[in-house]
DNA sequence: AAACTGTCTATTGTGGATAAAAGACAAAAT
DNA sequence: ATTTTGTCTTTTATCCACAATAGACAGTTT
């Protein structure tokens, strides 16, 4: 087993919703690209379609024959790739289970406990280890720093500064730039969810991403924006572990953002500091009350 | 070949030095500690010195028979960690080598290049992804985004914000911190260096690191301590590269320094920050002039 | 009793092998 | 004259094996 197809089997999944829309499918490059995979594993996937009579595929013609049924997909859990697994089995370990800091971390036992080999559980740890939660001792084993209070207020810290910084450049854009009209999309989408938040208020965690990356990818400075990627992993775990009043939070937090997202229209430096500093705070403590 | 032995070779040269300098060893623990290996690297250590003849070894009697001769040490080349090596090679073709932006990178080639497994060089590129000099396209290649002006701009405008914080935070640590005797020492070395100049110069590098860490280390911010790494390698590799006007710009640097330990002792932040922005300012300056 | 040594086991670091996936290039079709 | 397809080669992702290294434990020495 050198390699699963997870790519193949997720874009052959894609492709049966494509095909159950159209009579015909296009050319293999365009499907290519619309996938987003390589011809090779287009032509794999014509292949299946053609065993499993979905498709009679001669050359350029490429004629749907009949709808996919439910058992044509292949199974959601064959379609994760190797390295979700294993970062959800970590987070399910470090977040949930007692995991207390200063705790040894066994790449072997580690791989053995996901089913996999040791090689992409390295790969894994040393691409995780930027988040600044574990550290390796060379030629021995990583250690387990914790999801402290400490850890969370010196991620705030930065987050702070950043945040501040990319909000005054986003303040500055010019009119015509795009992130205004994204803007207004993620606006809209803030009013639509108040409107009904007692059904919606589990969609804030998505676009509280969306916002606040948007805002951060205005900065222009890829270490700025690379350093959302470990807000986003942090929160969302959390989301998911901790869920006491979500409701009346994301309510709370969406008001805030309305308010942060008009400073920005109105592009006063000041006012935009102001909601900025406020929105902040705010998901700060949230964060920090529910570490202990 | 599955694992070069050169803790072992680094290991045995550094206690050679230990053995030049007494009539016998301490016990396996207390060596262990003091080499920063394990009990069965020091056990390999003594084995092979008592087959050099230079030790006469008994269970805990550990006698010198002879001092070391330059051939019993390994040589340089065999001790250097095989991370070292990938590093180095790698750093030499994306900044001598013509490496324009946008250029593939290719784990097989190069590995194949540095006569090593493709294991060892990918490791290299995760861990190196994080300065944000390449990105990668999963199951394809790593993009070269360069060592470019934009590059040196988004490194310092963060560099700078960190500085910053960190050194206002420098300047209200209690006065019996260690911190505070270790600038003491920094500072007397800026003196001996200055007096001597002409000889001297090159060991502002390395000072200069010496000083930046002790700033940033006293944010207590691991976000900002780990985003020096940044600053090192890529100053680290740009001094070795760049070296015109090397004397005058050591020595401007040093002042400045100089000016800045003061600032920090007078405790006053306006003073502060406005030798840091000065600092910070004319190293940037540096930077951009070696770019293009 | 505390520290040290002998012996043994477990884990890490690294090369090599292999299926999956990407991608190059020429021939074929519009 | 593009775009598409058939075929083939190259590269990546992953597992496995094994030497180097770390580390555990019991017996031994001071």
């Amino acid at each position: 087993m050198a390699k699963q197809n997870t790519v193949f089997k997720d874009a052959f999944n894609r492709c049966l919703k494509l095909l159950a829309e159209t009579s015909c499918l296009p050319s293999e490059p365009e499907l290519g690209t619309t996938l987003g995979v390589s011809r090779t594993t287009i032509r794999a996937i014509l292949t299946r379609m053609e065993e499993l009579q979905l498709l009679a595929w001669d050359k350029r013609t490429k004629v749907v024959l009949r709808q996919p049924k439910p058992e044509d997909y292949y199974p959601p859990e064959e379609t994760d790739s190797l390295s979700d697994i294993i970062e959800r089995s970590f987070m399910r370990r470090i977040l949930a289970g007692g995991a207390e800091p200063g705790m040894q971390i066994n790449e072997l036992e580690l791989a053995r406990d996901i089913g996999t080999g040791t090689t992409s559980v390295r790969e894994f740890l040393i691409r995780f280890s930027r988040f600044g939660l574990i550290e390796k001792r060379p030629n021995s084993h990583w250690i387990l720093k914790g999801f402290t209070r400490e850890f969370a207020l010196e991620l705030t810290e930065v987050r702070e500064m950043f945040e501040l910084r990319s909000a005054a450049s986003f303040a500055a854009l010019a009119p015509d730039h795009p992130a205004w009209s994204e803007l207004d999309r993620i606006e809209a989408l803030h009013h639509e969810i108040l409107a009904d938040i007692d059904n919606r208020y589990k969609e804030f965690s998505e676009l509280d991403e969306r916002f606040h990356l948007l805002v951060h990818t205005s900065s222009s400075n890829r270490f700025i924006v690379d350093f959302y990627d470990i807000i986003t992993i942090v929160f969302h775990y959390h989301y998911q572990w901790n869920k006491t009043n979500a409701r009346e939070r994301n309510a709370r937090a969406l008001e805030e953002h309305l308010d942060y997202i008009a400073a920005l229209r109105s592009r006063d430096p000041a006012r935009v500091e102001a909601a900025c500093r406020r929105h902040l705070r705010s998901a700060r403590e949230t964060l920090l009350q529910s570490i202990q």
